[in-house]
DNA sequence: CTAGGTTGTTCTCATCACGAGAACAACTGG
DNA sequence: CCAGTTGTTCTCGTGATGAGAACAACCTAG
């Protein structure tokens, strides 16, 4: 028997019934402060809790369908450039049986980076979905929470060997507001001058866009220079955050 | 309707038909090389070609399905020690449409770090497997090759912040041990006097036994010490490999 | 047994990266 | 105009790194 004829007789039904979705960990970083987009879900199981936004993978790739569902709960339409530019990348999978009780359920978790996006709450598709802050959160349906804590490490650790800070800023953006973006994820604020020397010198980081801002901060200060997003995709020597010795044993 | 109820009422059949896989790049090192578990196929699709060990997974975790295919390809038994000792993390999914010809398949990868097995040709059910360099691999299933470059990737960077390197030696091992471990991932030596230096001095990383190995190396020098694997789980400060310009942008 | 080569281990030294602190000018709101 | 804030650039001490070398312990070949 070829190829082609065991294809064709070959039957899908004799594999035991699992269901695949993606879950997204939305970040954004809103007033300095880092959030997550949630839904509150209607239906059963866990009507009425709050849950990571997520659903079946239809004939699409994963990164596809969790691009979509992103989309669909954030309220943003793809093709204008704000959707695009949300880093998004694969995080794990959950697959315990009994996350869910319905059925078995593997769940593939991505995590994504966003610029501060406006309510979804104005989208009538997106409704029930909000940015929480993330130390606000609380109880959350299925295994999220783990699943959520899985993506805010991920996150911290990411900020330390990637650029990828930039994508939570806009396209022109401030060595003060890459801080900002550190001290949300991380929770603690740099050095600033050291911070500034460190993000200058690692090569690729950011490049100058030889502009300054119209206005300083509301607080006063100088007007900050502006920068665009390097073409590193590593940072080396990377930005190691403030050692905590519990955490590395 | 509470939720009792609805789930008494919840039709599993209603979800479109994936299955879900776990696959394993199982690594080890032999006579200082970087080798891969692979098994020949059997059945269409791909009859004949190498793969990755792996199958559906069943009424178990998805960490405890990589385990059982782990130990069906190697001969191994769990309960023995040597099972337990191999470090198995999950590497990241792949489920692109079309990526096996029969149905939609989830594959969640597993990545596994064993000190040297015996060839697992001796025991009967795991026939068909073998260990297999790296560097001779060649054409793979599916998208297997893919899956397998990016555990590789996995493999290096983890040798850098991790202490992982221990995963693939003995429990009682000299430094010369974990350093042909780094040269063999890694593709090139590092320096001895400094790699010396550097494991000793990160905390956790190794512990003395206070012993001496019984003999030398086959083309002499002095009696190496003899270490075991220390409680850190990260390495603090990172042991980097020598860097490559081109991997960073 | 000896000789020559190999290897484990410990140094030295120059360079680089980092944390902490400070200086200073540009800018804000009141 | 004033007082406070902030962006940016320094300095200085410390620790980690890469390169090279020294040396003794040990192997095998002869």
């Amino acid at each position: 028997m070829d190829e082609r004829t065991f294809l064709d007789g070959y039957d899908p039904a004799q594999f035991p019934a699992v269901a695949v979705t993606v879950d997204v960990v939305a970040l954004t970083i809103r007033d300095g402060r880092l959030h997550v987009l949630l839904v509150e879900r209607g239906g059963h199981p866990f009507a009425g809790w709050r849950a990571l936004p997520g659903g079946f993978v239809r004939d699409e790739t994963l990164d596809a369908a969790a691009r979509r569902e992103l989309a669909e709960e954030t309220g943003l339409r793809p093709g204008q450039g704000r959707l695009e530019r949300v880093h998004l990348e694969q995080l794990r999978s959950y697959g315990d049986p009994g996350r869910d009780p319905r059925m078995r359920v593997v769940s593939v978790a991505y995590l994504a980076f966003a610029p501060s996006l406006p309510d979804p709450r104005a989208g009538s598709d997106a409704a029930g979905a909000s940015w929480v802050p993330v130390d606000e959160v609380g109880e959350l349906a299925f295994d999220h929470a783990a699943i959520l804590a899985d993506g805010l490490d991920r996150a911290r650790a990411k900020l330390e060997y990637t650029p990828l800070a930039t994508a939570f800023v806009e396209p022109e953006f401030t060595i003060a507001d890459l801080r900002a973006v550190y001290a949300a994820v991380w929770g603690e604020e740099p050095h600033a001058g050291n911070f500034h020397r460190k993000v200058l010198s690692v090569p690729g980081f950011v490049e100058s866009t030889g502009a300054t801002a119209a206005r300083a901060g509301e607080r006063g200060g100088p007007r900050p220079r502006l920068y665009r997003a390097g073409d590193a995709r590593l940072l080396h020597p990377a930005l190691l955050r403030p050692e905590r010795e519990d955490h590395i044993r």
